[in-house]
DNA sequence: AGCGCTATGTAGCACTCGCTACAAGAGGAA
DNA sequence: TTCCTCTTGTAGCGAGTGCTACATAGCGCT
């Protein structure tokens, strides 16, 4: 009946589940440890402090998301900037993507106000999406490094305007800007 | 001793400036009501339940910040898009409006995840910022709309990367996108 | 066997949460 | 006056919060 043993690496997965589905803001010790078949009692142990898991937790979100990048790595890269807005834009629309959203906005607010962890995690996966969004810049552009930080720039603007419903001021705004998504 | 009567409008103004420092996330009753100078039982009174005291509390705030962006309406127009978009940042550096910034990433998170009357507040918000946005385009501009959504995404993009962290990736993306901000 | 360390369960503490039951004062209407 | 409505205070409920005290089972080491 023993199960295997608990450990951080072992919780995380299960805490990261979770909060995917549920948000931050509700995080709380005995839903969590209720999703990862256990007690709060043992998240306590087992990471010290609420404030210790989250920023673990986070950190491993930051590395689910660099995952989820890397897999999704085109075999071959676009051929024009707009081509590249597209892609990932689309990337960004899928289903399975759609919980990593939502709780970015989470990890975004929360590293405005300065909470442990936050900014830390959320600096990560924005550093790993423009290396991402380097190596997807179109063969022969002219400035491939500024290029991926305005496209970057331009598709975290769409995003929270698509968060807030101003889904249709941004994609205006990417086609006065050259980048109609197709 | 009997202070002027309570009420919805007299409330809002205290609540508002309680969640402007404090935040949506941690904003409970009894912490609201003491900013209000009041008690839990009379915001309930007053709103019926949090809910709804948190839906109008969003709609009076969406109406600071649209007061707040007629305030800052410059007397003459930008001559560049990269003057106006000077301009919008600069406005939003003002230590008067980092309050707005930090609350503003809670209402998009509480927009993303759905909750009831969060994005009716945000989406008015943009609404006026894209109005306002317009009428500070520069004179001769070949697409004032147009241009106006684009500046307005890539302003977006640039408030939220510079919440976690990659200002530099912001502005580099302005500069590469022809848009330095002097 | 005995000892000590790690992992876990049970129970509980002091606190906050949104909300409500009940009573009471104030003021107007009859 | 008597009644009714509006507004407010006091007290509390049941649930949930992070966290802790205490006991205990299992394991390896000597």
């Amino acid at each position: 009946m023993s199960p295997a043993q608990l450990s951080r690496e072992t919780l995380l997965p299960a805490l990261a589940a979770h909060v995917l589905e549920q948000g931050l803001g509700g995080a709380s010790l005995r839903p969590l440890a209720k999703a990862a078949g256990t007690s709060d009692r043992m998240l306590i142990y087992h990471f010290g402090n609420k404030e210790t898991l989250i920023s673990e937790l986070l950190g491993y979100i930051a590395g689910l998301y660099s995952g989820a990048l890397d897999a999704a790595l085109g075999s071959e890269r676009p051929k024009t900037r707009q081509e590249c807005v597209a892609r990932i834009l689309a990337e960004g629309s899928k289903p399975e993507m759609q919980a990593f959203l939502v709780l970015w906005w989470d990890i975004v607010a929360g590293a405005a106000r300065g909470f442990p962890g936050y900014r830390e995690a959320a600096q990560a996966m924005m550093t790993k999406q423009l290396t991402w969004l380097e190596g997807q810049m179109p063969e022969g552009d002219p400035d491939p490094a500024g290029g991926a930080r305005m496209l970057m720039t331009m598709i975290e603007g769409t995003l929270m305007l698509s968060a807030v419903g101003h889904t249709d001021t941004a994609l205006q705004g990417l086609l006065a800007g050259g980048l109609p998504p197709t």
